[in-house]
DNA sequence: TATGAATGAGTCTTCATTCAT
DNA sequence: CATGAATGAAGACTCATTCAT
């Protein structure tokens, strides 16, 4: 049982907790809403369908991942720099939220609902282009980069490698090598 | 209705065209019958059930991609001319079957098989990092690449890039560019 | 929405819309006080539950089509002058308020609440009763009736052909044509 | 429990003595079919979903009053005799099954698909159509009669008396002066 | 009186799977 | 091997009703 506050909120967050155990297919609303502590009509109140679930999810999602990136991270400091902190906090998240991520990352072929994904990313998608304006401007990475096309491209990639080391070889795997060879491949590819 | 021969690859090629059309939740084995135009019951004469669809799927799937790859790439060219006919040829491929392929790649999060999708692109893993190891000793990139990781990663980010281009922005998005920037980036990141 | 007033009355008129709009099975209480303007828990302020709409829209319209009649037919004329009369008026009134008179004279079957009908249709019974005592004892008509049951009889008749006239065969039927044999039939029916 | 045979008419049979003894909102699907002896799903095999019952149930009575009336009614015997064995076939029909066809008469008002009504009532209209056009060329009744509104007319006259007898005042009313008073009214409707 | 968010029992419908033929 | 009618467990969703404000 999760502490009241706003119901929506409540509920949304319950979904993550039973999503995260079962997995999609498994979880029934009775689980969500015996979770939240609400009646299972409550559920109908603040969401119209199953299916809404994981876009929500999605979106509350990379809303908390863009504002602990732009909290944390300093940008004053070299694009390279920011690189590497992008890629520690992605696994950071990746490792705390990975079995929800899972389903938020390829939730589209469920829902096919692309649409809506693109919706959810956007502002992500924005932030992380702005940081290589930035450092393109400074000088600090290849200019003959198109900014829009490898932002997507970036993110994919950190987040397609994290998936890999938390999702398909839970634990069994030496997660700093990847990290430092994800490091070490972009750092790479952005420089001049 | 797809022509006699024999039946299990009737079966599944009739999921693939199902899958495409209606998605995974959507799918039901009545279709798939239906489409291969067998009795409801001979499907489990040659699947034990409905999740294993999706792994025999991939597997088919996936067969026939590193074939592909096999009969065309020239091993004898240069690393990053081969790197270009890879990423052409999962664009290619990409593009024909984006549906299922999106199934594949993200079905993980549903069927929460993971180790099985593992072993199912083990071969197509090995084929590539076998291709960084010669490129290596040839000494025609870097060689402080983990070759293991590198291949996933690669794997991992030309996937994710076809995926983008073929599957959430249908059409509307400038290939040509996609593609340029892709080997752009990755050709940089292997260089010496 | 419906102009204030008394919130009963409002209450009743908004059923009545939305009962004809949507039938009884597809009508919520939610449509209802929408229409209405109200607030869903002050439905139950006038109303102890759904189950007693029908009955008390049936007993508001039967009010009014007998006070109708009473103010319309003149009593002094004769009951074959009557007879027509109170066609006119019950085709007038079913054209208008076709939809839930059709819920009122058939809601019965739905409700199971027999016994309730019989006393609302009791006043409209008696009255037609009445004008048929009158006319058997100015020998205008056959003495040999039960005035009693050809009272039923005619109220059923009537209704049941300005049902016909007006729900079966919306407005493609010729409705003088209907009138007039029903007239015919009645009066010859009457006739000494 | 009822006797195999053929599933449909088997569920069907059974939905006539729920619907009888629970009427059309207390019935559940599930009772229909405890009593018909099949599994839930094997309902919506031979019907579509609860709603196409009522129409389905519809169709099968008015099929065997039709074939009553065709069996016993002798064509050569006077129209007044004719007239006479209808109402008596139509009263022990009614009484028989008189939840069910209460049901039916006017199912129209819950399922709001008239011209489906019109179409399953079409054939009994034709058959009474044909009596009374008979009966003109006989020169047995009235000629300026409008065989196909009185038709109409005296189905619905008939029935109407029937469920009155049987529905509304159950038992406690003076059948045979009904019948008497029916037979009386029509006779004289219908006299030259 | 009036409100409307919350409730939760109730039921229809779906569909993977089985099995007698 | 093949069939497809039959199964029945499972769960999403509805909506009349309540009650704290």
């Amino acid at each position: 049982m999760i502490k009241e506050k706003n119901k929506r909120e409540q509920i949304l967050q319950a979904a993550i907790v039973v999503l995260s155990e079962k997995g999609l297919e498994k979880t029934k609303i009775s689980d969500i809403v015996k979770e939240a502590g609400v009646a299972q009509g409550t559920f109908y109140l603040y969401f119209s369908s199953k299916n809404v679930l994981l876009p929500a999810i999605a979106e509350d999602m990379l809303q908390k991942l863009l504002a602990i990136m732009i909290e944390n991270i300093d940008l004053k400091s070299s694009f390279f720099n920011q690189l590497q902190q992008i890629i520690d906090i992605t696994f950071q998240v990746t490792a705390e939220y990975k079995d929800v991520l899972a389903l938020c990352y390829s939730g589209l072929a469920v829902t096919k609902a692309l649409q809506q994904w693109e919706e959810i990313y956007k502002p992500y998608y924005s932030w992380i282009e702005e940081r290589i304006v930035v450092a393109q401007n400074r000088e600090e990475i290849r200019g003959d980069i198109n900014s829009h096309i490898i932002a997507k491209l970036l993110i994919e990639l950190i987040e397609g490698m994290a998936e890999q080391v938390y999702l398909f070889e839970k634990g069994n795997v030496d997660v700093p090598s990847y990290r430092k060879e994800l490091i070490s491949f972009v750092t790479h590819a952005f420089e001049k």
